[in-house]
DNA sequence: TATTGTTATACTCTATAACTATA
DNA sequence: TATAGTTATAGAGTATAACAATA
């Protein structure tokens, strides 16, 4: 079947074909499994973002943590919330402000941060598993290269928010 | 900043540097650039994808549409009843099956058509501009590989069904 | 009895904005 | 007056299942 619109000009692919939409596709196909990967333990994406984050920085405000994930305010209490009932993060009592929080882990959250790992190259090795290593190094490379050039925060996954 | 759990055993980089997230993330930020794109002609990427569909076979019954495209049935009817509204599809009776129509492109459908081929070439123009021409082939070849390998439909775009 | 299309319903996720307690 | 956290509410999108017409 051709993926080329009759009228088209000349140029790249587009539709299905386009690099562009490959990678939306397995971009979307690589998110989704990574999220059925870690829901053995009770966690979704948002969770592994927010649980990496206070592992790098424990003690931020849920203020801080909130920006550094993209997300609303509202939207992290929630989160936090979900993490705490979970035990894997606690908010302590902020000495120099009593309106704020310091998020950090517990034992149990940095166990589930282990986990959390292993799943993670577990799902890279599954996802990756047509190409060789080179070649995986390759698609890193050109990744982080449109990544740079399109302004996006490391670490930081966009969500879903404008394809609505 | 390190991305790196500090427990973890040698092998390919986790969490935020990793070329899984890397492709979860990019493709993420391309589709909602792609939505963004189409916004002005009024219509989402599962509008584009629908017409593209019905571009390329003419005539499908309502539940052919929706197994091509991965969705429900149900979904589908909500589709169709949109891009008709607009005038981009009409339903036609089938004398074969009174139970079923088939779909087809008006003639504003194909002008529609056409447009969603320029903005996604614009989009991919854009969302590729830090790689040369070699370059971008051969990112739509690993990425090939890997939808192959994992079995996407080509042309389906998998939805965010599973990360919820 | 099965199938096509449709509708009704409920559920999830998110966004907006209002509220409190502190600063 | 502004800010951190929280809660309430409403909206959009999706899925489930029931339904009517036809096969």
């Amino acid at each position: 079947m051709s993926e080329r619109n009759a009228a088209a000009p000349p140029g790249p692919p587009q539709g299905s074909g386009s690099v562009a939409f490959l990678l939306a596709q397995v971009g979307a196909h690589a998110g989704a499994r990574f999220a059925e990967r870690i829901a053995p333990l009770d966690l979704r994406p948002q969770h592994a973002g927010a649980l990496r984050i206070v592992g790098l920085s424990a003690g931020l405000s849920q203020r801080a943590l909130a920006e550094r994930l993209g997300v609303l305010p509202s939207r992290l209490v929630l989160l936090v919330d979900e993490l705490e009932a979970r035990g894997l993060v606690e908010r302590r009592d902020d000495p120099a402000d009593r309106r704020s929080y310091a998020v950090h882990l517990t034992e149990r959250g940095r166990t589930a941060l282990r986990a959390l790992g292993a799943a993670a190259r577990e799902h890279q090795e599954d996802l990756l598993a047509a190409l060789a290593g080179p070649e995986r190094e390759q698609l890193g490379e050109l990744l982080r290269r449109i990544a740079g050039q399109q302004g996006l925060t490391p670490g930081v996954h966009p969500g879903f928010k404008a394809l609505r």
